[in-house]
DNA sequence: GGCAAATGCGCAAACGATTGTATATTTGCG
DNA sequence: CGCAAATATACAATCGTTTGCGCATTTGCC
């Protein structure tokens, strides 16, 4: 019932708590019979290590703190699992918290985690947090710190990101080569890399294939379903025959609105998406999606901040800079068939 | 850079720690003057209170651990979320551990948030944990339980689960309301409250409207996509023409044979999932689901950890059991027509 | 003006674990 | 056997906050 201590063990077995903390924490100098009695009584009073005290005399914790968004995104649930896979064999727990997209929740996050003194800190920001006080905050207190997916590259420090340029490039390419002529995008805030990467990707595919741009096809606040749904009839006005979407919930909003007005996908129009969302595969037409690889995003944001902390790379050194490559998952609403 | 602590602030005006402390922690008795030089100063240096020390010696913490199998689950996910809308603006913080359904990582879950002295723990259970022992070591150390979702009803303490009798009984009525005759069911381990309820709902409706339940048609390790697809084929071999399914995905396998097999949902077969996961409005068609309000569950669940806090509620008493319905959301997947 | 109550603050002991240093005991070796 | 070295344990300070107690000083009231 009674949380115990070393103390009570200590005091049941006629020795000092010191010996008991050697015992207990391994290898120093305590004999093999003392150790033996001192494991078994601890067993026997069901005695657990308070971290808070032990977290406090050393000086530091075994705890990470990583914000994300929100966590019922495949991306980010899966970059979570990701930093655990690294994270959890390496002795450290990861407590996660949602910042819900706000840049007061994303405050109060790194503040709370802060007070915490965990061990690191890995991000990505909320998209209302439009500039990183609060993170150089964090790498001024000297604790380690990860940007992932989102980045400000004014921060210094460790970032890991998606190559949003390169794939939305091959993502437009792949609709170039599909024969689709009248290309245009839905994107996100440009204020955040995320975007303004996929447009220059984007901008970059058509010029590369002697395609002009039109502006008129371009949308940069249509991320979510409702809008997907509504730029569509925006950009058929404008002859649009295909889209790049930066989100598939966008992509999604296209193909409802293709399927309530008849538009044939793809013969008469195509999409791609990004971030290959579980209703992707299962939508019809199934949905061609650039994917992010998002474990392996939590994975190397981990393994960044475990080359912080063994002092290999000093925390604000941009040193780990990674751009992780997408992958474009080709299904059947980007392939323009002949009828 | 160096974190400042109240030590540092006391110095800085030539006084005593007690006093910073006391000012910082709000309303005890230190003068108008001196608290705003502490807040200014406080300010200044950058304070921020080091969690780890105040809650060793206050004896608790204001966070609260909450145990999921996955993170990426619409349900948890949103439970999740549900939580954190309670427990943030009762000043309490909530870490988020994933057990991965597996025993081992549960286990390790709950060791490390007692170590860390959480004010108590919220769970629901991986589906590889068949007795919960280490359940009754969390009541027994005095710390909060609340087991939702799945729940084992031989542990003492709070619980909230959703109605699955209930719901599976309104699913399979449905069915049946709906024209179809040979009714199956794909269901889950029945060594968990969720699946076994959920049998049991769709056993008493059939009973009720007299209709005979074949065994054959009862399958209950189909949860996941693949399953749903093999075991779809069986259950056409006994005659089936409609299933209610205790999982979504298994009621996507469903979909997705049909499809593959020219076989029409709804005319020819009636699949009802549950869970409404994204993809149950998007996929085509779209399937008729038993919801679970998640959200509400999360929060039900975190108010029940805070009536055991405040004392109206002892820990391990049973007082704080609640079954939260489930809605039938009707969409195409069910609806018989005429042809 | 005198006395009780209230106010403001310091002192010092906690909370539970860790760790540098000191002390006692044992061991090894010539 | 004697002495140095190694081993096993104890002592005590410390991490940063909180808090009961105590002592001044001020305030309020008759």
């Amino acid at each position: 019932m009674a949380k115990s201590t070393i103390n009570d063990i200590a005091k049941a077995l006629n020795i000092t708590p010191s010996t008991v903390s050697r015992a207990l924490s391994g290898n120093t100098r305590v004999s093999a019979h003392t150790r033996k009695l001192i494991e078994e009584k601890a067993a026997e009073l069901g005695y657990e290590r308070n971290l808070l005290a032990s977290s406090l005399r050393k000086g530091t914790t075994d705890t990470v703190g990583m914000i994300v968004p929100r966590i019922n995104r495949q991306f980010f649930s899966n970059a979570i699992s990701g930093a655990e896979a690294i994270l959890n064999p390496a002795g450290y727990n990861l407590i996660i918290v949602q910042s819900h997209e706000r840049k007061d929740d994303e405050r109060r996050a790194i503040q709370t985690l802060m007070r915490n003194q965990v061990a690191g800190i890995i991000i990505s920001h909320s998209l209302e947090t439009l500039s990183p006080e609060a993170f150089d905050d964090i790498i001024e207190a000297g604790i380690p710190l990860v940007q992932f997916d989102r980045i400000f590259a004014s921060v210094k420090g460790a970032f890991v990101s998606n190559d949003n340029f390169s794939g939305a490039y091959i993502a437009t390419k792949h609709l170039i080569k599909n024969g689709y002529k009248h290309i245009g995008h839905l994107g996100g805030d440009t204020q955040s890399n995320v975007y303004s990467d996929r447009l220059a990707g984007f901008r970059s595919a058509l010029a590369d294939a002697d395609m002009q741009v039109d502006e008129k096809l371009i949308f940069t606040d249509c991320i979510t379903r409702d809008k997907g749904f509504y730029y569509m009839a925006k950009a058929l006005e404008s002859n649009c025959d295909a889209l790049y979407c930066a989100g598939d919930y966008a992509a999604l909003g296209v193909i409802e609105y293709a399927r309530h007005n008849n538009i044939r996908i793809p013969q008469d129009f195509g999409v791609v998406g990004t971030a290959n969302e579980t209703f992707a595969e299962v939508v019809s037409p199934a949905l061609t999606t650039l994917e992010q690889n998002a474990f392996d995003m939590g994975n190397r944001a981990a393994q960044a901040f475990l080359n912080i902390k063994s002092g290999q790379v000093d925390n604000g050194d941009k040193a780990l800079a990674i751009n992780v490559p997408m992958r474009l998952i080709i299904r059947e609403s980007s392939i323009k068939q002949q009828d």
